[in-house]
RNA sequence: GCGAAAAUAGCUCAGUUGGUAGAGCAUAACCUUGCCAAGGUUAGGGUCGCGGGUUCGAGUCCCGUUUUUCGCUCCA
């Protein structure tokens, strides 16, 4: 099956089955933007409960909180999105390339830069001993001209992102000639800004409003929150706070169905430690996280690191746990360590100490942090990707039949059980509707009495279900009912009495839990 | 955001040189059967993504637009 075959055909299962809707579909559609329709949001719900009771209940030292997600404006000053979020770009019309507009002006400054060491060089090897650098770079008529054109570009150039000019960035690029690297042309469209965040107004008037922005991300709701919690949670360094919520981002580019979407839901944890120790941390939780994942017990060769060897400002080490999806090795989920440079930018910009009191060394210091932010949606995608199968099943006749069944974890499956009656008669229908009754206390559990037992199979098989319980005339007589699991297709004849500890012991959240614990 | 392609029923797709929309599956009701899809009868469901234009007449031709896919680009 090609790989692009296979994106489209988990997309329509997701569609027909119930997992994920387009949003807005009836009018058309928003681009990037979907809905989770009756199971996805189950197993959405699963997935979550797994990060959550796997960080927070399996870690005495680490707590969760729910930040909402408007905050502070100037957060996003602290935080540096504002401003790293707000890049002009600018795009030639004949390469279709685009580039940072600041980026081109920056390049073409050094080409001027390199001009002069060029000059400089040819100088020094005309003149041999007698050159002096000094003296000539103060007097070469060129060099003098070169300078005064980078200083020039310069200024206008500083100028124009301050006063936030798209227009005055674009004639710096028109006036230099600065052509395209690729084609090698003037034609360039606007200096465009992109802006990443979100933005609304909070208060009703129009006057009193302020702007206030969709947070981009759910880490700084744990930065702010880290002196509430380090106190009213008497938390001892290390520690960690967890979260699980919604952030908003305004993507040039979303594709690739839930992968990047505009509105997303990310679960982070936030791990405060003293400084020095953070190399050792980030080793434990990618570790840890790895763990986790392959816990699930999908392909193990379907998971790999990606370190970082570039690093963003604020991280000292990262790694991304990468899946593969159809599209091909994506990340997942990062792990990053940030030293302390968000609690810091948080100290300056609130101008309240965010230190913690180390009774071991006797000082206060700002923690460094270790974080692993995990994007829901795509995590949710993982495990469609990893759980969509067609399987090809020998028919009575000879003719193969093509069984589509999503194998997905018992324990994050949106229902556990189902139970159906053989016949819509002779009261079988009544003591499956009484089973049903009696274990929906106990797991998500589906009756139904439409259509061939073989084709009610099939549709559990499609949302993933891994087990149906039968009820036939044998089931009157001695209370016995045959289970049938999803992988293997395989029958059991077990009593009525048994249906809820086998459906419990296969679907059990602690279970898995404890799995994980013991590695 | 640029370029290319696509868009017809819930899904997968037909639809001839322009002549007023079909199939299979799915869904609902009833009957029948009964352990791995595709039994029978009946029914519901589409202003052919949307808007404009050409034409006596547009699913079909033209323009715009939206959404999706692919390639760039972006992903602090």
């Amino acid at each position: 099956m090609a790989n692009e075959d296979l994106l489209k055909k988990i997309v329509s299962h997701a569609k027909e089955y119930g997992f994920v809707f387009p949003s807005s579909e009836i009018y058309d559609g928003l681009a990037a933007v979907y809905d989770y329709g009756e199971y996805g949001v189950e197993l959405k719900n699963n997935i979550k409960r797994y990060w959550w009771e796997a960080m927070v209940r399996l870690h005495e030292n680490i707590v969760g909180i729910d930040s909402a997600i408007f905050m502070h404006p100037d957060i996003w000053k602290a935080s540096g999105h504002v401003g790293a979020f707000n890049d002009p770009l600018i795009d030639n019309k004949d390469s279709k390339k685009r580039y940072r507009a600041d980026v081109l002006i920056e390049d073409f400054i050094a080409k001027l830069e390199d001009k002069i060491s060029k000059e400089i060089t040819k100088a020094a090897k005309k003149f041999k001993e007698k050159f002096d650098e000094k003296m000539f770079s103060a007097t070469n008529p060129n060099v003098l001209r070169l300078k005064q054109e980078i200083a020039s570009v310069r200024h206008r150039l500083t100028e124009a992102l301050n006063a936030n000019d798209l227009k005055a960035l674009r004639d710096i690029i028109v006036d230099c000639k600065i052509t395209c690297p690729v084609s090698g042309t003037l034609n360039w469209t606007e200096v465009r800004q992109f802006n990443l965040m979100f933005s609304t107004e909070m208060g009703s008037t129009a006057e009193g409003a302020d702007k206030v922005y969709l947070r981009p991300e759910t880490a700084q709701g744990i930065f702010v929150n880290f002196l509430n919690v380090q106190k009213s949670g008497r938390m001892k360094l290390p520690f960690g706070i967890a979260q699980i919520g919604k952030a908003f981002r305004n993507e040039i580019v979303a594709r690739q169905f839930i992968f990047r979407m505009r509105e997303f839901e990310q679960m982070e944890m936030q791990f405060f430690l003293r400084p020095g120790t953070e190399m050792q941390w980030f080793d434990y939780w990618k570790r840890q996280r790895m763990a986790w994942h392959k816990n699930l017990g999908f392909d193990t060769e379907d998971y790999r690191y990606h370190d970082h060897e570039k690093l963003a400002h604020y991280a000292n080490a990262a790694t991304d746990i990468e899946y593969r999806f159809p599209f091909g090795f994506k990340e997942v989920e990062g792990i990053h360590s940030r030293t302390d440079f968000d609690l810091m930018q948080h100290q300056k910009f609130s101008g309240k100490k965010l230190q913690y009191f180390d009774n071991e060394l006797g000082e206060s210091y700002v923690p460094y942090v270790v974080e692993t932010s995990i994007g829901l949606d795509r995590m949710f995608l993982q495990v469609l990707s990893a759980s969509f199968a067609e399987e090809e099943i020998p028919g009575e006749n000879g003719a193969a039949s093509i069984r589509t069944v999503m194998k997905i974890p018992p324990v994050l499956a949106p229902v556990k059980l189902a139970v159906m009656p053989l016949v819509r008669k002779d009261g079988l229908n009544e003591v499956a509707e009484k089973i049903v009754r009696n274990l929906r206390y106990e797991f998500n559990c589906q009756y139904d009495e439409k259509d061939s037992i073989g084709r009610r199979y099939r549709r559990q098989d499609a949302i993933g279900t891994p087990y149906c319980i039968t009820i036939d005339y044998q089931t009157l007589e001695d209370g016995s009912v045959t289970v049938r699991e999803r992988d293997s297709m395989e029958q059991k004849r077990i009593s009525v009495e048994n249906i809820e500890s086998i459906v419990k012991e296969n679907t059990d959240m602690g279970k898995l839990l404890k799995a994980l614990d013991t590695e």
